[in-house]
DNA sequence: GTCTATATTCCGATAGAC
DNA sequence: GTCTATCGGAATATAGAC
């Protein structure tokens, strides 16, 4: 899967070998920042000291590099449905489902950095058929934590929980540093899964058939 | 063409003399769906059967046309503000600050129509002058809705208030219609205004002193 | 107000040397 | 693996006729 070039020493203190991979941060670096219609690929390659050419040996095309930035995505995200999916509790399931796509998030920088990218790039990766692949999984994840006949509130309500962990960077900024605002965000997010179970009791089903 | 062009004359069926106009809601329409950078001065004119000259002589840049909508969004929202300033109680200004939020939002079409442009297009928006007068204008808005010491919990808990009444277009489009979507998101959303106020009363104060 | 025609710039991508 | 050099095209924007 990951393959790639084997490291082969180094070069005026830069590791050589792992371009790619310097490549895909770089770039990610600048598409959340900049934007990807707005980041030219001589950006990307001065950034890195290199020129445009050299980039076109690592990704045959400017949309590869975004490809392989979402297929992370995807696989982290198949990673839990394929333990979702062994759940043989299913409101225990969606508690701690939450509490994963969380933890998957925030622990480590890079799905956070390609969710931001995904979140600052609607159009572009909307765009792409890898795009159109990871919206996907973001459907197959509001059907593992909505309950079928439950009223349209609940429903919302499941699905906004996982909006707003993904929040955590747009959402007051200002409001104490990241960690602590991630933690709330977790919170929150438990505790309005709690308030659909609450609004699923208060009015039984939207009476669909 | 005509030779002389009457007052409230028509040409094949379409209105003159208000091209701007027509121009700013085809522009808003692929600037959602397509994205700003995707969608060339070329589409935009051939959609209304025009030439990408005559957008000049309404508009000196494209980036104008994104100015003069996003001006039109930040109108609406210094309305609010007004409002927002005359009001004596602030607990009760807060509750109807998000009731008024959500009216302005979806009774026109229009204010919706702009808000969707905003969040599919962040990376065009932050780049423009204008688009940073807007994002002042949400930061004013968290302001006006937050209590000043209150813990992070209930700040987080007042910003996804407002956070979730724009989610409703994106937020499960198959679940509902559009109208009862929104009408559960506002209900959600003053809902969550009122589990800020509890989470406050269960933790006094950040300390910040 | 709208047109035709064009200036200008910059981008993604390729060819081929080293 | 990285470079130099360049192609082809599309985009924003302008000039000037009508």
């Amino acid at each position: 899967m990951t393959g790639g070039p084997a490291p082969t020493g180094r070069r005026s203190g830069l590791r050589t070998g792992d371009t790619r991979a310097r490549i895909r941060d770089v770039a990610l670096d600048l598409f959340v920042a900049d934007g990807y219609d707005r980041t030219s690929l001589r950006e990307v390659a001065d950034r890195l000291g290199l020129t445009k050419a050299a980039l076109y040996y690592h990704f045959p095309a400017k949309e590869d590099i975004v490809d392989s930035l979402i297929e992370e995505r995807i696989d982290a995200l198949d990673e839990l449905f394929e333990w979702a999916e062994q759940q043989p509790d299913p409101a225990r399931m969606r508690r701690e489902f939450v509490r994963r796509y969380a933890t998957g998030l925030y622990e480590t920088g890079r799905q956070a950095d390609i969710s931001r990218f995904v979140a600052r790039n609607p159009t572009v990766v909307s765009a792409l058929p890898s795009g159109r692949r990871l919206a996907a999984r973001m459907r197959r994840a509001v059907e593992l934590l909505v309950v079928p006949d439950e009223p349209l509130g609940a429903q919302l309500r499941r699905i906004l929980a996982i909006f707003c962990l993904h929040a955590g960077d747009l959402l007051g900024e200002g409001l104490g540093d990241e960690r602590e605002r991630r933690v709330a965000l977790l919170e929150i997010a438990l505790e309005t899964m709690e308030s659909a179970d609450g609004a699923a009791r208060r009015a039984p089903a939207t009476r669909p058939n």
